[in-house]
DNA sequence: GGTGCGGGCTCCCGTTACGTGAGGGTCAAC
DNA sequence: GTTGACCCTCACGTAACGGGAGCCCGCACC
């Protein structure tokens, strides 16, 4: 069975133009045509273009992915390896900004300003020497959402409920303090954040006090979040935030 | 202090001509010119320039961030907050991505082969049949995102009091109906699901079936929304996650 | 077996975001 | 006061398509 350029373009979500392009630069030619001179691609074409957007939607050049497909020495695997490397690379990338983009909200809560050096740190991670592991460790973004990823991955119907009723028990604890009006500057409520945290860390990944203070801010910034939060009282979300806050500054000192 | 073209380009990774176009389209134009005619840029250039990068690295055509940018309603914080969403976005784009090749890679060694639909499914989900608008609105986010930024900046404290009370009825509601074992299949749960998604069309984003499909996906695998909705009572998410598909499928029958 | 029309074909010019000199001025140091 | 590094303004080149114009294919339907 071969499929036709529309059927094709429809597919791989791209225009039937691009795919004249690829095949007038010989990127991607039809293994056939009709006598009416119609594209026809195969299967093997089919994954020959999801290469293809697979590296270009990375970055590459046609011309070096022309080459790259057409080296004769690469089996299947090896392309899968080295896609696998070049997406986590790119996700570091991005953790990187995030981070640089949370330091940045938290500067400016704070009213400090960054230096011309600090802003541009985002884009490319120069200077060596100093912290280019913080912000691996930071967000470490890809190894922290893939370390969640992997455990949750393992966790059995009984782990959930665990789980479930663990946080269940933080939130109420959270709310009680909240309703007495115990302070979230204070030490109980910042004994409740650093338990928010364990669980976390226990349950899905390493969260440090930073990320946790991110998570903390997300409460607070992210509607969603906050609505649900707030469903259980009004405020909570805030208050939860500042908890989080206080823990970290007390560990901090 | 200002600094030269050089400088800045050296700076912040671009090039020299980089710089001279930016300039030539109005997009980033020095704050002062030397009586010979030499550029200089001062630190407000600098932060413009990281913004534009930003936006830049994350697929945006110029012409777009230069909109962005001199938007006389946008504060800092608003800028950060979007870079972070926008971030969150991509980097779970490419976690998908991640996923599809370890897949593959699986499927490899044991000597499976992925059907077409497979092997372009992490290009964003699509079945050529229906929603090609989906993917657009769900990934691209973009119009989505601003909808929801532009009528929230505006909402006073009284509404966001209300949104939340709004919020946690429909939760509650969800809660009950749960405890009560209504079934997520049934009329009554996809009432609320609807309920649910026309709070969040009227106060956040127009938020269609498949939007809202994807948005109960989320809360299921996502851990912290999981979690989040859990602490309500363990299986809520999977549980709205339902009542939602279940809403879905019946306006569309 | 004509015929309508959705899709496909080949030029070919337009666009975005710069690259890459050509030819000539500027500036701080020696 | 000159030299070498840096900067200036044209101006054409390039990559990766977008978007027609004008013409053909093919298959369903009468």
């Amino acid at each position: 069975m071969s499929y036709s350029v529309g059927q094709v373009a429809a597919f791989a979500a791209v225009t039937v133009r691009t795919l004249h392009h690829y095949d007038e630069i010989g990127l991607l030619t039809p293994s056939e045509r009709t006598r009416g001179g119609y594209r026809r691609y195969t299967e093997a074409d089919l994954d020959r273009l999801q290469r293809i957007l697979f590296y270009r939607e990375l970055g590459f050049p046609l011309e070096e992915i022309t080459v790259i497909l057409d080296d004769p020495a690469v089996d299947p695997l090896t392309h899968l390896r080295r896609q696998h490397r070049l997406l986590r690379t790119r996700m570091d990338r991005l953790a990187g900004m995030l981070a640089a983009v949370e330091t940045a909200m938290e500067a400016h809560t704070m009213g400090i300003s960054l230096t011309p050096e600090e802003r541009f740190e985002v884009f490319g991670g120069f200077r060596p020497e100093d912290h280019e592991q913080e912000a691996e460790e930071r967000w470490g973004g890809t190894a922290t959402f893939e370390q969640s990823r992997r455990r949750t991955a393992a966790y059995t119907k009984a782990d959930w409920v665990k789980i479930k009723q663990e946080a269940g028990e933080i939130v109420h604890a959270f709310a009680a303090a909240y309703s007495e009006g115990t302070p979230a500057s204070g030490e109980r409520a910042a004994d409740l954040a650093e338990e928010h945290r364990l669980h976390i860390s226990r349950w899905f990944y390493d969260c440090g006090h930073d990320i946790h203070r991110g998570l903390g801010d997300l409460y607070v910034n992210d509607p969603r979040f906050t609505a649900n939060y707030d469903t259980i009282a009004p405020g909570m979300a805030a208050y939860i935030r500042e908890a989080i806050h206080t823990n970290a500054a007390r560990r901090q000192a």
